[in-house]
DNA sequence: GATGAATGAGGTTTCATTCAT
DNA sequence: TATGAATGAAACCTCATTCAT
């Protein structure tokens, strides 16, 4: 048996990368990754056999660390105002504490380097919020409206609120719950 | 130090660049941009000193495109909420007539080529929505929160709209008004 | 050092390498042919410790091969045009059946990986070909001429014969017995 | 107008190809190659979209100065023996002379970079040796063989015969000459 | 012995920018 | 002013070989 591919460089790999993109954007050098990885430039090619697999992988992981959180607590039980509210403050919560890593999966999101099948695994991850969310989706007031608008809705609103927090941090909670209610408000 | 000289070259080149930035993204080549400009690839530095005042000065070309496209039929004594919707309608208009335009403008404006000198002089040149959209703000309902996150997320969320009218084309105008209605809503 | 475990696996080595470099040339990697052959990357070098010296025993391999196949059937008694003839005709025959294999050999031959010592060996391989050849040359009409020039022109003129055999397979007998009277006559 | 591409350059890196080719194959860098020919490493690529183009360019030129020399001197009017002799002798002559040029083009044709079209292209420039070359083809000694073989034996005999040339370089006239005995022997 | 992950030099090509013409 | 050839620093990726397992 020979050497075994190392989770713990894979994770590696995808911490650089957040961090290198996040500082030069998407045309972060891969030898610039590797290195702050610590491997050799091309051990990075056993791990991705390309630049783009690599962004696509990072893409799904970082959506999966959102939604992992998001479930890891998340009230079953409560009303659906507070399991949307769960989803929006984790999310915001999350956003912040990583916030590197929010521009990262915002740049990928634009870009056009994320293939239709990546998009749909990220999809595919959501659990608990997607129930709440198509709950939330049958509601009288989003009648006539596209299926997926208002989970679409809550991303934009709260990539709009993120950027205010960033600005006066003292004031997250209250804008946080704030930007929350006007949210709420659109969706009753 | 860019002296100008044909305004209509340096509106081909600005063409030209939304053109093959939303082709192949902020590493669109520059030779490229002059090429399908009409013009040789030196000749646009004479418009421009670097790659990235080319895309500064893009970014504001497109942000005043959209502003001066929403002036232009500006209901100036309407109501709020017609005035408001004269925004979120004309925008969207916009958006969807000349989406490359959109594209471009969404990927320079998530990355970090825009200074803040830039962002700044794109603030300052909402004429009429600036006004509009702080009467917005000064309501009851956005008390507490941040100054400039109604336009913000009218913004976000007019960018989650976007998607739903490229995917169902025809259901145009019916989207555009119930997604304005859960906007408004938000606001009320 | 290369000790040889498993025959069976170098031999494995030995064709995957015609194949790909059949394929890709001589830069044809070594992980490729190790893939085709079965065998983990690291093993190809248990048997062969460079792919030079790689190169080199295949070069013999096939040089061998053909040897082999002349000296089958050696009609060791029959008159001298019956021997050449033999030798011109199974050579071609194999070069036909195998041609990928003469490709191979041929690039080995230009290219500069062979080394001296490896075309001393493969000259010495040469069994009954080398007396009938060298009757051959020891005839009145080649006098003055170099030592081995009449092989190396056979070999020329079945190198120039086979790829008109290529593009007309069906006229193959016909092509070789002309080819081969033309070869005569230049010997008489 | 902009400095214009300059013949000087394209020769000068069409002749350091010849020699790095010569000395490590057609693996030589392009790097090499530029900088044995005075330039920066980017500026063959001004000359030579890629590296294939530039060895299918590198044949055509080998093959068009071999056919210029013996188009030069052709003497026209002579017998058909003579004719080819002088084809003989010119072309083995030149390989001489620029035996790095010969063998280039050898490796060049062995190898799978050039296209068809670059082999009909250099089959186009044959002039005054087609008529000759063909004129012999339509001998009785040759009827029943493909079109074609005779050049194609001529140019396997003479590469047969350099090698011998190069071991005993004193006596290269005595040999071209027998060897082109030989060779009218087998056309006859 | 067999495996395949790890290495890092080296390969081709691209690109923003300069500058001779 | 306009041109496009020239530059050389990266960029991504491949590969022969080593060596931990």
């Amino acid at each position: 048996m020979a050497r075994v591919r190392s989770p713990e460089k894979r994770a590696a790999i995808l911490d650089a990368a957040v961090y290198e993109i996040a500082a030069s954007g998407l045309g972060a050098a891969t030898a610039k990754i590797a290195q702050r990885a610590g491997i050799a430039s091309g051990t990075l090619f056993t791990y991705f056999p390309t630049k783009e697999e690599l962004l696509n992988e990072l893409y799904l992981e970082l959506k999966s660390e959102v939604y992992a959180r998001m479930d890891a607590s998340f009230p079953h039980r409560a009303s659906l105002e507070q399991r949307v509210r769960h989803v929006w403050t984790s999310y915001l919560d999350w956003s912040i504490e990583f916030s590197k890593k929010r521009k990262v999966s915002v740049q990928l999101h634009v870009s056009d380097v994320i293939t239709t099948e990546t998009h749909r695994k990220a999809t595919a991850m959501r659990g608990a919020i997607d129930t709440t969310l198509s709950e939330l989706e049958n509601r009288r007031s989003l009648e006539g409206l596209p299926a997926g608008l208002a989970m679409a809705m809550m991303g934009a609103m709260q990539d709009a609120t993120i950027e205010f927090i960033a600005r006066q941090p003292k004031q997250r909670r209250q804008i946080i719950e704030g930007a929350f209610d006007v949210f709420w408000r659109a969706m009753r």
